[in-house]
DNA sequence: AAGTTGCTCAACCGCATAGGG
DNA sequence: CCCCTATGCGGTTGAGCAACT
């Protein structure tokens, strides 16, 4: 099906990485010659590698205008911003950083700034949040309150508190704190989802079919403050929506450098629509699968 | 030291597109 | 228009290397 390709019909053209002596060839021919014509040109040369090949070593590898080495941190923003408007057109986001490569700028997404969005609660594809309990996971990482970070996820069994919820609230106005940058703290929020992942799925199937909000014998006063602000019998989304609108604050406040300014609508937009509202197994399953 | 795992990135593959006849 | 060819582009692969066990 589709159009053979190019070199398939001699096959016993070179493939695989170039010889220097190969580059050399090359090189000296386009110097002297150019490029006109692709097809042509490795015969012409005296190579015996496919046009294709041809054009993309000298285009990746050995243009002299090739800028080589890592991406300064000017060149990640420009790369993420410009993703946020172009998606995954290479070409033409290289052609807006002089010297870099389209495979290059590919590369350098798919092993470095995917990863680092992920990891910040960021969807590559989209730019926008994605509703994980990372984020609010995170927060409370960075809020240093006096209880267990996992508490945030299984309130609803025995410590979830309102001075918590009071305490990020405060940080969100009053913003006392340098901003966290959502690039750091990775291993550490992985570690703690993981453990979660591996420890309290029960505990949170457990919770998920049984809504309602019991007091636990061993809850403490604050339990007990938490359950006179709610009530007993409290379904969990209303928790959620009071978590939903502190992520969303917290999001706001400690973007990534350089945003659109239509950015921040975007993630309003999909935090309003995020799986706080669509039922906890989607959200357990987006839990798992981090 | 040896084996295993994970990561990087150069290179490939196949499809899309432009342009000529 | 339609067909054909060359080039461009984006997704994917796998060799080589580093880190880990």
């Amino acid at each position: 099906m589709g159009r053979p390709p190019c070199c398939s019909e001699s096959s016993d053209l070179k493939k695989g990485p170039w010889t220097p002596e190969e580059d050399e060839v090359l090189t000296t021919y386009i110097q002297k010659h150019g490029h006109e014509s692709w097809r042509a040109l490795p015969k012409r040369a005296g190579l015996n590698r496919c046009g294709k090949s041809c054009r993309l070593r000298w285009i990746n590898y050995l243009r002299p205008d090739i800028k080589r080495g890592n991406f300064s941190e000017d060149e990640e923003i420009l790369i993420i911003n410009l993703h946020s408007t172009l998606g995954n057109k290479w070409s033409r986001i290289a052609s807006q950083l002089p010297g870099r490569t389209d495979n290059e700028i590919k590369n350098f997404w798919n092993t470095h700034v995917r990863k680092k969005l992920l990891k910040a609660g960021i969807d590559p594809k989209t730019h926008q949040p994605v509703p994980n309990i990372t984020f609010l996971l995170d927060t409370i990482s960075k809020l240093n309150l006096p209880l267990k970070v996992p508490a945030i996820m299984s309130p609803w069994i025995n410590n979830i508190n309102d001075q918590l919820l009071n305490n990020l609230l405060q940080f969100v106005n009053m913003t006392p704190l340098p901003k966290p940058t959502f690039l750091d703290s990775q291993c550490y929020m992985e570690e703690m989802v993981n453990q979660y992942a591996i420890n309290r799925s029960e505990d949170w199937m457990e919770y998920v079919n049984n809504v309602s909000l019991e007091p636990q014998s061993e809850c403490d006063s604050i339990g007990a403050s938490l359950m006179g602000s709610y009530g007993n019998g409290t379904e969990i989304p209303e928790l959620f929506t009071d978590l939903k609108s502190m992520s969303h604050n917290l999001f706001m406040e400690n973007q990534l450098p350089g945003m659109s300014p239509e950015e921040p609508m975007n993630l309003k937009n999909s935090l309003e629509s995020n799986a706080f509202e669509t039922g906890f197994d989607d959200y357990y399953e987006s839990l798992l699968k981090i």
